[in-house]
DNA sequence: TGTACATCAGTGAACGCGCGTTCACTGATGTAC
DNA sequence: TGTACATCAGTGAACGCGCGTTCACTGATGTAC
């Protein structure tokens, strides 16, 4: 059953995608390595051969959800059709899709919580994503000397996740859907 | 070992505060029933004796925590000595000592992304927790008409809750501090 | 290039452990007379 | 008001179950000659 080094690789790459998908739906803890080598296509078995605890696997699906969700945030920022990337980059983040997309949104909204509480590592890893993250909506501020940008970046990434995460709490859709428009107006007259 | 009837109100009282702080601390699903009943001062079999599963303790820990949430927020805007109501909501909010007290702060903070994902009946109470909070804020807005001073503090509370989770995620305590204090700015020049 | 053997990705049973929940029991409280 | 009995808060052992992890095994891949 032994199989080629490049499918090796492929695999390892698969059981991270599938496990971070699981983790944001379900929440880190509540998942279980059975569940997530399930969602990948195998067995519980194999898990070992690929990570040496679920604490690895989980440093390893923040670090690799935090790129992930960066190329996302670098292609609403680049299209060349809008005119303010700011405004696209905030339009993306709070949809009503990203809302009901919990299994491949921004591991901030749905792991946010579990990550405060997380070992070094992970945090490591979040916050590298976080300050890249604040680099790329810096950027967007064109004309804003850098250290102010840099400021008020944060704030709306911040703002964005606190957003997101409420809307997905509310019970009811139409107050949901008040919170994430709300938040773009704030955040674009930034 | 029968307790009087008054004693057994102030057990079960007991139990929701000991939960209420496990939860915040550790997480839901990362506590136990013997774990929260031992922070209690009791043992894990009478637990069933005040409530009818660990899902319905959940709910009620949610309704308790907004109530006492609420508290915490309409003193500091009641405050005698605070020439704004808003900037002293925002000053407690985004203190370091709320963000180092994370068995004790905000349960949006603390638990939002699990809350994300909880039952019916512990969602409507945390959207209800989240109302009452919005009503607050508005009311810090005197000289703004109701409607937008309602939009605003929900926008206001949102991104509240997104600093702190992200201040407490980020591994470096000079960035989480720049974190909170960003954010501070920004929501008293609203 | 072909052959013999070592390696190791993946399977599925099994490990100890802690989970949520149940239950027989204890003995103080509440209640009926 | 006093007595006899039912109630039930709390204890701690036990339940089945799923958790993270280990392991013997299989057989295709990689490697040494």
């Amino acid at each position: 059953m032994r199989k080629s080094k490049a499918e090796t690789v492929e695999t390892r790459q698969r059981i991270i995608k599938a496990a971070g998908a699981e983790f944001r739906r379900n929440g880190i803890h509540a998942t279980g390595v059975a569940e997530l080598m399930a969602a990948a296509g195998l067995t519980h078995g194999g898990f070992y051969r690929h990570f040496a605890s679920k604490d690895q696997l989980v440093a390893e699906v923040c670090a690799e959800g935090m790129d992930a969700g960066i190329e996302i945030i670098e292609a609403a920022a680049s299209d060349p059709q809008a005119l303010n990337g700011l405004e696209e980059i905030a339009e993306n983040y709070l949809s009503t899709e990203h809302r009901d997309d919990r299994s491949g949104g921004c591991p901030f909204a749905s792991l946010g919580c579990e990550l405060a509480r997380a070992d070094e590592e992970t945090r490591a890893a979040a916050s590298d994503g976080f300050l890249k993250r604040v680099d790329l909506i810096a950027k967007q501020y064109r004309r804003t000397k850098p250290d102010i940008a840099r400021a008020r970046a944060m704030f709306v990434l911040s703002s964005m996740v606190g957003t997101l995460i409420m809307s997905r709490i509310v019970d009811d859709p139409k107050l949901s859907a008040t919170i994430l428009q709300e938040a773009k107006k704030h955040l674009i007259e930034l």
